[in-house]
Parts: C-alpha cells; structure tokens; sequence
DNA sequence: CTTTTCGCTTCATTTTTTGCAGCGCTCGTT
DNA sequence: AACGAGCGCTGCAAAAAATGAAGCGAAAAG
C-alpha cells in the first residue's frame, strides 16, 4: 500500500538501527531514505529518531509513532479482510503464537479443522514463551497469542483461560509407571529433564519446588519437549509436560501421570488478543474455533 | 500530513458525492482526483466507490474503508497530541458535542475553567440534540458527547452519568411562582412552551404525560431555551429546562421550581466518548475535569 | 593515526502526479 | 426526438516529486 511506504521505511529504520543499514534493506538508496524521513519529520511536527554516532535510535516521539503504525497498519489488514469477506471470498490470514507444548498435537489439529472449512486461509505459526508471545502482540507481529502462565495480563484482553495439571512423563518400565497416584517428590527422586525458566511448566514447577524439602536438580534442561520425551525412553528419567502436549493413550512406550494440584499447581492455558484490537474475520472465527475446542474436551 | 492525502480525497468524495465537486473542493482537477482512486482502488484490491449515472457512492467495502479512514485520521491527531504533551508545549484541541442545555451556563465556565490551566488548548463545541451526538462520535468529529437521554449506549463508553431533575421555568409573577411544590398537571393548566421531540427534555416529558389523563398541548415548539426563556417573561407561560442549564439564584425576573421525580423522571446527563478510542491528551483531561465537575455541585 | 561507518547535502536523472482537452454516456428538459 | 448539462474516464505534455551517485565532515573502532 503506497500511502503507509514512508511509514514502514520508518519501521524498518527503527528495526534496523541505522539508515544506511534500512536503506539497504529496503532496496532504495540511503539519501533517498534519509530524506524522506527528514522531510516527513518536519511535516510531522518533531524529530522522530535519536540521532547517535552510530546510527539512529526511536525518540521517545517515535516510540509513540511506531505504536501508531503498526496499530494502523494492522487495522488496514483488518479491513482488507473484512472487504475479502465481503465478496464472499473468505480469504485472509492468521498469525498465532504458541507455546511448545501446543505444537505437536493441538495446533495442527486445530488449524486442519479450521481450513477444512475455509481453504482461503492461510496460517503462520510463532512458537513463543510466555514473555516473548506477549511482546508479539504488543509489536502486532500476532494477532493472538494462546501461552501457559502469562505474564503481564494488563495489557491484554484474555478471551479464555483453562486449567491444565502437570503430567509427569516416563518410559512404561521406569519404576514409578507402576504406581497409580504419584506425587511429585516421587518424580524428584529419580532424575528428571525439564524445560528452561522461561517455559511456563518450568514456572510453576520452580513455585512447588520452592514450598518443599526437596531440590529441583534436573540431570538436563531442554526446551524441547521432543528432545524430553525421547531422552525418557533412554535414561530412565522422567519428564513434565501439559495434557495439551501429550497423546495420551495412543503412545504405548510411555506413561503420563497427572500429579495433584496440591503438589504442582495447575497451568492457566490463555487465549489473548491486544486490549481493545479488532480481529480480522479469519482471526476472530479461528479464536471462536479454540475457544469452543479449549472449553470442550481437552 | 502528506501520506494521509489520498485518504482525505476519497473522504471527500464520498462527502461531496462526485468526483468532480470533490475535486473542486479539494483544489485539484478531476482528473487527477480520478486516477487516484482509480489507483486508489487498485492497490486496495478493491472498488470503493459505486458509479452512478449522477455521481459516485460508497459501496459496502467503502463504508468499512471510510471508518477506518476517520479512526486513523482521529488516532493521528492522537499521538501528535501526545508527541505535544511530552515536549510540554501542553497543545492540543479538544471536539466536544453537548446538549442545548449546557451552552449558556455549564459549557463556558469549564472551557474557561481548562483554559484558565492550559492556555494552549483550543475548543470546537457543538450544540446537538441525543442523536446527532451520538452521530458526530461516530464520525470522529467530536473526541466526547455530553448529552441528555443517549439514544443508542451500545457503541459508546460512558464515562459518567448524573441525574437532573427537570425544573419548570416562569416568570417571577406567574400564579404558579406562589406555590413551593409543584406537579406537572399544575403546570399544564398553564400556557407551555416545550422543545421539539429530539430534545432530551420533550423526551422525558412525553413519558411522563403519557401516564396521566392530562395531554401536552404545548403554545410552542421551540428548539431554543433562549426563546423560551423569553416567551415566559412576556404571557405568563411555563417553561421547562435542567437546572445546569438555569441560573438559579441569580435571575430575578424567572422562578425555578423542581417538578419530583414521581411527576417527570430525572434526566441522565451522559458523558460519552466513542467506544475503546484512546482520545488525545487535552480531551481525556477535559473529560476527567468535567467528570469531576458534574459530580460535584451540580 | 588510519579506517570504517554514519548522517547529511548537492545535482542530474528518473518516476510520479497534475492539468488540459476531449470522448462517450445517462438523464432531465424542451 | 433533439439537446444540453453533468458525470466518469483517458491520452498527452508539463510540472513536481522522489531517487541515485558521489562526496563532505564527524565520531567511533582498530
């Protein structure tokens, strides 16, 4: 869209640190670029960028500025799509960002269901922890974010939130597979993997940890969930890991035991949006579609 | 601002309802106002105008367009504010849309209250009945609405209510003015000047006799509390206003005497603004002063 | 001290926008 | 039926704006 092109150079400035550096990437000239931020600086009223030695940085203007374009480039998206819709084409895109533990089973198959019913969208997938799926939103690079245990809630309207309890993981014949009720000084006893400190499952396991006698002292830290669950087959570790994220009862060479809320409290599974953004209509069905899934069987 | 250019041309098309008069208005020839929609609606992906034999018109996907023209225009305005205020020039001008009742007395007083702090402010104040208002919201062209009875609530934030009782208005010498309670069917035994049926106030009265056996049947009909306030002065006739809107005490050729609640219900005075729009500095300080005004003395 | 990197300026060149004139069309009036 | 007014739209040349190549001075990095 020609008319927002200077403010996407400024985007892309603010990105990139220097004018010279935008201007390359952006295909045009620096002296092109240099000018047409001087000239719209002067039309807007005040500088825009911090001038240093090595480049430029936002003004605290600017960082007033950038919000705007991206809300209104953003907004433009929206309408687009509301137009596409329409005429009845029902095209569009969403962009989500995810935790981990929604990748291997949930999202596919929401995203399959959700285009077996409007092939003419088309999806992009941001697998984020907590703190970075937020500052997503907050950039517009998502129009939702569905994490484990966000954050700072303030910024954002949270359109539904669901309990998840901590599964332990492990190999059929590790020794505690045999046990119905298991606690989770059991699992703290034999050597466990779990996720980095930014991962919500980590959190919450730091948080129970931190009321009893015992220690986390995990033999590895990964924050893949598919590095845990193979490495529970070959030492005989265990693992933690969300419902969300397991095949439960369709994965005959490990067990998932859930442990009491007492011990580890439950995850908070949110579905949010930027506070006071309007979705697209591609975004907004596919949020109705999580919600309905979110509040149903899992 | 130069990147918005496009946008305020296809604003004043649709305002002027052909290209050519938009052209006049805008200064430029027609054809160079034609190829830029033409252009226009290229990118977009989209038509935006129809083409009648008589002109252009909005269709459906330019309806949606021109509201997000108006809300990024309005959202501009926003942030050069805020740009302002940081800078600590305290600049701004604020769009407010209020009823008849508070032009003479309340509207004065606290623009010149606001002034008095920030002499850098400017005001646009428009004098609408509830439904025209409620429309200058919606269109962006006014940043708050302070009225009588709101017609629709659904697509406003309301930032604050207060309850005015309704007064009757006469001359110091009406028969009337010897009593100290008064009921509406006294007052209808008299000769009445009434607003017309937009007017919050005719609105209330309309409830309030459609409950007795006694009609309205009003000498005038005017939309000018100026007018009325006059008229009672010369036949011995009954007027009604809200006490903001009367200068009670300080007139001593007019009696005020307040009609209870039982006889006329209150009228919601009604603060306004369009809803989840983050209005500009200047205005969400005026807004805040006269939210503390309303539910003070008055 | 030299080199690199940066923002910024000058000027010729390219691209875009504009104004003018005119075409074909529809509608209301004669 | 004929006509003129008003409309959107299009070719073309002129005007305006954006761009690229080259270079300046300053500040950090090596």
């Amino acid at each position: 869209m020609r008319h927002l092109r200077t403010l996407r150079l400024i985007e892309a400035v603010s990105k990139a640190g220097s004018i010279r550096k935008a201007a390359e990437d952006m295909n045009i000239t620096s002296s092109a670029l240099n000018r047409r931020i001087q000239n719209f600086e002067e039309e807007f009223g005040a500088p825009v960028f911090e001038r240093l030695p090595r480049g430029v940085r936002l003004n605290p203007a600017g960082e007033l500025l950038i919000q705007h374009i991206r809300s209104q480039m953003a907004e433009l998206d929206r309408v687009r799509s509301q137009v596409a819709d329409l005429s009845g084409l029902r095209r569009g895109h969403v962009t989500i960002a995810c935790s981990q533990a929604l990748q291997p089973y949930f999202m596919p198959a929401q995203i399959a269901a959700y285009r077996a019913e409007h092939p003419g969208v088309s999806f992009t997938v941001h697998v984020r922890d907590r703190e970075a799926a937020e500052e997503d939103l907050r950039a517009f690079d998502s129009d939702l974010a569905l994490v484990f245990e966000p954050v700072h809630l303030g910024d954002f309207d949270v359109l539904l939130t669901v309990e998840q309890p901590t599964y332990a993981v492990m190999a059929r014949d590790h020794p505690l597979a045999e046990k119905d009720k298991l606690r989770l000084r059991d699992c703290l006893a034999y050597p466990h993997v779990v996720p980095p400190k930014r991962i919500g499952i980590r959190y919450l396991l730091d948080l129970a940890v931190a009321r009893m006698s015992q220690k986390l002292e995990p033999i590895a830290e990964a924050d893949s969930f598919e590095f845990m669950r193979h490495y529970v087959q070959n030492e005989r570790a265990v693992g933690f890991q969300f419902p969300i994220g397991l095949n439960i009862g369709k994965d005959d060479r490990l067990v998932f035991r859930p442990l009491p809320k007492t011990d580890v409290a439950h995850g908070n599974l949110t579905l949010m949006q930027m506070k006071g953004r309007t979705l697209s209509v591609a975004s907004a069905r596919f949020a109705n579609q999580l919600a309905m899934a979110l509040s149903g069987s899992w």
